[in-house]
DNA sequence: TCAATCTGGTTAAACGATTAATCAGAGTAA
DNA sequence: TTACTCTGATTAATCGTTTAACCAGATTGA
């Protein structure tokens, strides 16, 4: 019993005109010697006969199968949704399906994720690590997006820029205390940013930076960050490196009483699903995914037409790195003066 | 310039044991006839040439490439990542690879999106529709995850029951007047969710339903949901049909000076990323994903293995609806005794 | 003893698209 | 007239796997 498909083939519509399969094939893909008139009427026929090329033919003849892989070693993470969306659509445009794989942030299971890859064939793959992995260099071409500091990065968001927005932002509403808020100190993404942020200080300011890792180590998952305290010591703005650390900051001050913005600022990063709908709204700083994608996958598919053998290369673009945007909302505002910004000064002093 | 594979094929492990390919095939999916040693000394030889079947011959072959679509309308939907993960899961079990599909939300583009999937010839998809979208009959297979109450939907969460966890819960703790709040009043997803919760009310106890896509009509997107006037009027209980909406109203209800869950509390569904970690952590049901994922694929697999034809079929499982687990954190609590309860009582009355 | 059956394989034909090689015929130049 | 080029098509091989059909040799049954 040979399952066939249900749609018309080439030859199918070659018989229906009288022509070759070879003709119809040169006339759909413009490539061989075929004249006009035939061409308009197999396209015509192809059209009206409801003709779709059979990809597993063509991928067994081409050895290309048209699909890039999406790596995620983390799938968990609430940007997925976006990176998804963006990726499809980069590739779709170009004419090419996604097929995803998980490692579930085990990275064991990455490699074996790879490898499923590979084995249906794949022309390339997105991969995002969530650490510094370095990636063994899969058998086909890899596009990485990490951030530019990594190195075999292909494009990435520029995170350190967008510490550097957050950290002017924050500046320019006069906050002096700054702490830093993130939860994985071993992401390059986030020390990224930390420093972008850091970097951003002027003169007379001050910043802390706190690890919800190491804390979560020592007082156990879930455990309160302690924010109030940093407020009695005269912080005043809360800059978390993901929205998610910074909802979790405002929950925990608003649940002490203190007032956001009135008291203190929190801002984030990535601008997630909630940032604009929460109470006070979520001052963050996005990343141009679209963008990003579109040039992750544009380079993706030129190595990949270029590259006769099917070898592992690293991808490399012209754009590397992709400008962070400032989003201001209601959760930063100037800290109140002659309160508590000035009872820090005396503090610090 | 015919690009070839780099790894070895069928052939080559034929020749280098002398024996025929068909033979080679037979051995290693174990169909045909060959005898118990050759098969031994074929699957030894093939492992250490390190041989991977290529999909692409099989494909053309069996006229199945081994490949399921996933589509979601809402990619941006915050559940999307547990739901990619457990379908990618199930399907790599089952021997399967996962190509998504997006389609922005947009209708139209759906339809679309399904189209490109055909045409990579995916053998069958699992489709989680927005709202009650009827899903014009693919040339493949196709599961539905919705909710029950939705015609044609092969397994989802049982919803309703999930509704019941919630009313019921808060009946325990002696709340009587409870604000349930949604943002799609189309979703047949939370109107399940909503009846459940309706009818798990208990005597003496009365809800009212806010919608929040009709309120943002009015009022615009982003607006305040004017919880704390409910909370005058005497509701001590707000159960969102998810976990956005949740936080929503967390942090509304927080920013008005209203402790949770000292003087109200709050409820969820999903539980999202963040459920566990906002202060206070909130409570919410949680769906089985990964057991919805595994009933939904593997129907899926029946159905592509038995149905010789590839035809438009709705799969349908024996277990249509998986019950949903209530996890009580630290946002739910009895109502003050004595203060805003009994108040309510008089309101009522 | 002769035919039927079983065992362990082999042969060959697909599946559908691509593409190098070839070919018939017309036009052209010497 | 002969050789050469150009155009517009056809032929045939190929990608790697599966599987129906066939076949030689051994065993069995009557």
């Amino acid at each position: 019993m040979t399952a066939s498909r249900p749609g018309p083939n080439l030859s199918r519509i070659a018989t229906s005109l009288g022509v070759s399969v070879a003709t119809v094939s040169n006339a759909l893909s413009g490539k061989g010697r075929v004249s006009g008139q035939l061409v308009e009427r197999i396209r015509e026929r192809a059209a009206e006969l409801g003709y779709v090329p059979s990809q597993a033919g063509r991928a067994l003849r081409t050895g290309r199968s048209g699909v890039l892989g999406l790596v995620l070693p983390d799938i968990a993470n609430p940007l997925f949704p976006k990176i998804a969306q963006a990726i499809e659509f980069a590739a779709s445009a170009a004419g090419y399906g996604v097929l995803i794989a998980d490692s579930r942030g085990d990275v064991a299971a990455q490699t074996e994720a790879i490898n499923r890859l590979v084995e249906r064939g794949v022309d390339g793959m997105v991969i995002i690590p969530r650490r510094a992995t370095r990636i063994s260099a899969a058998a086909c071409p890899v596009a990485i997006i990490d951030t530019p500091s990594t190195p075999g990065n292909t494009v990435a968001a520029d995170h350190w820029q967008g510490g550097l927005e957050i950290a002017g932002h924050l500046a320019g509403l006069g906050h002096r205390r700054v702490l830093i808020i993130g939860n994985n100190q071993e992401s390059n993404v986030q020390n990224d940013r930390a420093g972008g942020i850091r970097s951003g200080m002027r003169s007379g300011m001050h910043s802390e930076t706190l690890w919800i890792d190491r804390l979560e180590q020592e007082n156990g998952i879930g455990c309160p960050l302690g924010l109030a305290e940093k407020v009695r010591q005269g912080f005043t703005a809360f800059a978390a490196l993901s929205d998610l650390q910074a909802l979790r900051a405002l929950t925990e001050l608003q649940q002490a009483g203190i007032n956001i913005p009135a008291d203190v600022s929190v801002t984030g990063f990535d601008d997630l699903i909630w940032s604009p709908v929460v109470t006070p709204s979520l001052t963050t700083v996005r990343m141009d995914m679209d963008r990003i994608a579109e040039i992750a996958v544009s380079a993706l598919v030129d190595t990949i037409k270029t590259s006769s053998i099917r070898e592992g290369v690293l991808v490399t673009a012209e754009i590397e790195r992709v400008a962070m945007q400032l989003i201001v909302r209601q959760s930063s505002r100037p800290p109140e003066p002659g309160t508590k910004d000035l009872r820090d000064g005396e503090h610090v002093r």
